[in-house]
RNA sequence: GGGAGUGUAGCUCAGUCGGUAGAGCAACGGCCUUUUAAGCCGUAGGUCUUGGGUUCGAGUCCCAACACUCUCACCA
């Protein structure tokens, strides 16, 4: 124990000894700070507020001490006064920075102008036992925010706005899809075969079954599923988990957001992913920019959408349909593509060249039919799947297509792609080839990754300041 | 997994050429009834991440380990 920690312990002890229980319980009457400040009026002595919230700063000045008290909606000061007080003083003086207490009485304000609860009662309702981070730089050191987000949150005022404001986000999201008749669902987190995306899965075991499962890299392939059931219009927020490698753009478990609509296009959906993410900003972001690390990001609608070949040659400076200039191109970013297929040459290359210039929202369109197998391939060009990504601030956003729906098809490119990845845990999900010949409705499915798209709002340049608990190694014991 | 960087008081950070550890905040004692990162006087606080090595002497130089950050690889 730290002797900051036992300084504490003795104050927890004077408290006791003065009969005051230092773990409240129920608190009655608190109002939010900011509604507090929002309600008052200049110049009228009979009002009376009740606040309960964390101590995080506290001047004592003698016989009079403020306390700037913050609680979910911001801070609010209080006044303790020995005068007012009374018996209570004792515990007024044992107060500390980071406990939490509720204190009302009427509400005034002070010389300076700061709209001050002048206390004539005080409660400790929580004893804090360990020393908060420095007052003014707050808490700065990145592992420990991140271990202790419980402290962060509450040292760093801009943490807790960040979070809040990704949820309401998504609150915005789902209210959105209600209105246009989407029902929420919640398919396995649990699955014997890992399918929907080509991702390395996390292995679990079911002890009675005696069988492995993954957790999901995808629900994609039970929410058509639910398609062919009859659910025209569903989507699932939930969480995706990949075995893969971390940055600042991959947490191994993400929140992903997908949206199934029956006889719809990809087209359909571009225009929703365009809807979704314009409501969002304009609810949530004053402007129609955000700041996000060098860049700003101008969300001024009709966003680009630009074919994928066209992309290439813009920016990569060759043909896609010149395969053998693709493959120089790849081979001048060093990339060694003689045992791949043209299609992956081509998206090395894209992603070499492409990726970093999608800057301001860019749907990227049509892409190889070659890389998408569960997408439906273009009418008027085989070669091409019908199929999306969003982009922004060089991330990849969001990704959508017309969904495959003929089995026959489906069953074709799930034989191609376990031929190609013979390492790969991927299985064949007859099950799903079944449920497609019972009838899939035409639809068309979309895929935006939620903390990406709170990065991008927020301007979170990491994937970890929008997730409350990133994934870190275990702390040294 | 590769490369680069960081690790000093509870927190935020200094620490020169290798010469024996510093500030602010927090804490502790005192003064103070309108402060705003309150102020003033005083006190205490350190296995310099860990383990080796070089040296008369290491926070500082070398090696290794651990953690974190950035980056690359992996990543529909």
């Amino acid at each position: 124990m730290s002797k900051f920690e036992r300084q504490r312990q003795e104050k927890l002890s004077r408290i006791k000894e003065l009969g005051i229980e230092p773990y409240g319980s129920r608190y009655e009457g608190a109002e939010a700070a900011e509604d507090i400040k929002q309600r008052f009026i200049d110049d009228d002595e009979t009002q009376q507020a009740n606040c309960a919230g964390r101590i995080v700063l506290l001047r004592d000045i003698g016989k009079l001490i403020f306390i700037t008290l913050r609680d979910r909606s911001g801070t609010l000061q209080a006044g303790l006064s020995k005068k007012l007080l009374g018996k209570q003083w004792e515990l007024a003086k044992l107060l500390e920075l980071g406990d939490t207490i509720g204190a009302s009485g009427q509400l005034g304000k002070t010389r300076t102008g700061e709209i001050t609860i002048w206390a004539d009662s005080v409660t400790l309702l929580s004893k804090c036992l360990l020393p908060p981070p420095e007052k003014f730089h707050g808490l700065a050191d990145l592992d420990q925010r991140y271990r202790q987000r419980y402290v962060d949150l509450w040292a760093n005022p801009e943490v807790m706005e960040r979070f809040k404001t990704r949820s309401a986000i998504v609150k915005t999201i789902r209210e959105h899809l209600a209105s246009k008749g989407f029902l929420e669902v919640e398919t396995p987190m649990m699955q014997a075969i890992a399918g929907g995306a080509a991702a390395k899965p996390f292995v679990t075991h079911h002890n009675s079954l005696d069988m492995d499962l993954y957790l999901r890299i995808s629900p994609e392939l039970f929410l058509k599923r639910l398609l062919v059931g009859g659910l025209e219009r569903v989507f699932e927020i939930n969480r995706n988990f990949r075995n893969e490698g971390l940055s600042r753009r991959h947490n191994p478990e993400f929140t992903m957001i997908e949206i199934y609509q029956a006889y719809a296009d990809y087209n359909i959906m571009m225009d929703l992913t365009e809807e979704l993410v314009s409501l969002c900003v304009q609810k949530h972001c004053p402007g129609n920019k955000v700041e996000f690390g060098e860049f700003e990001i101008d969300f001024t609608r009709p966003w680009r959408r630009a074919k994928y070949g066209e992309l290439l040659k813009e920016h990569g400076g060759c043909d896609i349909d010149d395969t053998e200039a693709v493959r120089e191109k790849a081979r001048q970013l060093g990339v060694d593509e003689s045992q791949m297929d043209d299609a992956v040459v081509a998206n090395e290359v894209f992603e070499a060249t492409v990726e970093e210039n999608l800057i301001a929202p860019t749907f990227v369109i049509d892409y190889p039919a070659a890389l998408c197998p569960l997408a439906r391939r273009k009418k008027d060009n085989p070669q091409l799947a019908a199929r999306f990504e969003l982009f922004i601030a060089r991330m990849e956003l969001a990704n959508a297509y017309t969904e495959l729906n003929d089995p026959a098809q489906q069953h074709e490119n799930f034989l191609t792609q376990l031929r190609g990845e013979e390492e790969s845990l991927t299985k064949m999900d007859s099950d799903y080839i079944t449920a497609l010949k019972y009838g899939m409705p035409p639809a068309g499915g979309l895929g935006i990754g939620i903390d990406r798209l709170i990065m991008v709002l927020t301007g979170a340049v990491t994937i970890r300041d929008v997730v409350l608990f990133p994934l870190l190694r275990p702390a040294r014991s």
